[in-house]
DNA sequence: CTGAAATATCGTAGGTCTTC
DNA sequence: GAAGACCTACGATATTTCAG
């Protein structure tokens, strides 16, 4: 707790504020929604406009609205950068307050999304997330976190790719301890497939060819929010054929559920699609598919990226339950 | 069908009341 | 006294309705 001096009408801080604070260090705007979700559990959303008005009237943090049937978004003020300082031993350098709102606000807003799925990671084994970096962070210069993470900054920049962030999630699975490195995308669907095929995949894939010693256990983890672009980025990939292993995609929904690290809910693109030749031309057609067997991943066990292009595929162990097999039935009817 | 008016919807502002 | 539930008001958008 902290009381400010020489004010009737000033804030205590709880430990709570000074948590926010940090985490809109990191996010650089987050939502009203968001911030309930994360900091006041069980809360009303009066509840929790009103402290965060509250903060915002001592310019702690700052407010800004697209529209007023869409949640507000909160950034750090003044205020707040300096109680962070005092409070969280952090550099003034570290601390980044964003001057405007981001140009693609539904873009930026769902990794946000995705990085408070991922911080909540975790598993009885003691898996964990090592780190989160959103795009913006990885833009800004030097800090702790990205010290380790500086080869394959170097090759990103190299291959021109800028992925909506990076993370590294440690892995405990039967006493084995992994690293895997994951370039974490939102896709929102606003573009042409193609241009994800011309673009993502082929640096991707490129980069990870080429360097796959450095990269280590490396993946590309593309969010989207309806299955029907997920199955036209994955034909994208197919057709450009990366190296097999490294493309998994995931609706986003399925992170609402808890522990989603040990469940299937990543699809690689050669279990649904393979490639064929037809004169000059590659012909992306569907998988043969036996009607109960729809394979899924789970991040603890996707199989080890290959360098090597796709060619004969091996047997792999599937994790299907008549329960969510249901949803994804009607990948067959999208396709084609 | 067109376009404007009416109505529904949504998140925030700000008040009171209760609880600890 | 601070946090939070509950209530109403407001501003702006989104959707529906309806006259011409």
């Amino acid at each position: 707790m902290v009381r400010e001096k020489n004010s009737v009408t000033s804030v205590h801080l709880t430990a709570r504020d000074l948590a926010l604070f940090k985490k809109l260090s990191a996010a650089g705007w987050l939502t009203s929604t968001q911030i309930r979700n994360h900091f006041f559990p069980q809360k009303s959303t009066n509840a929790v406009c009103k402290r965060l008005r509250k903060l915002a009237e001592e310019r702690y943090i700052a407010l800004a609205r697209t529209s007023s049937t869409e949640a507000g978004l909160y950034r750090l003020a003044g205020r707040g950068k300096l109680a962070l300082i005092e409070h969280a031993q952090g550099d003034a350098a570290d601390i980044a307050i964003p001057t405007q709102l981001p140009r693609t606000v539904k873009h930026f807003v769902a990794v946000n999304n995705l990085r408070f799925h991922f911080e909540k990671l975790t598993d009885p084994n003691g898996s964990r997330l090592m780190f989160f970096l959103s795009e913006r962070e990885l833009c800004r210069p030097y800090q702790d976190s990205k010290a380790m993470l500086h080869p394959t900054l170097a090759l990103f920049k190299m291959y021109r790719i800028i992925p909506d962030a990076i993370a590294r999630v440690r892995i405990v699975q039967g006493g084995r301890v992994q690293e895997m490195d994951l370039a974490v995308e939102y896709d929102a669907g606003t573009e042409h497939a193609n241009f994800f095929g011309r673009t993502k995949i082929r640096q991707y894939g490129a980069l990870f060819a080429r360097h796959h010693e450095q990269l280590g256990n490396f993946k590309v983890l593309t969010f989207a929010e309806r299955i029907g672009r997920i199955v036209s980025l994955m034909r994208q990939v197919v057709q450009h054929q990366p190296p097999r292993h490294l493309f998994y995609f995931a609706l986003m929904g399925k992170l609402n559920q808890n522990l989603w690290l040990e469940d299937a809910i990543f699809l690689d693109p050669d279990d649904y699609f393979v490639c064929t030749r037809q004169g000059h031309r590659a012909v992306v057609v569907e998988q043969e598919l036996h009607a109960e067997v729809l394979p899924k991943h789970a991040l603890i066990t996707l199989p080890a990226t290959s360098p090597y292009k796709v060619s004969l595929r091996e047997e792999r162990e599937e994790r299907i339950t008549p329960q969510n097999m249901q949803e994804y039935n009607h990948i067959n009817r999208a396709v084609i």
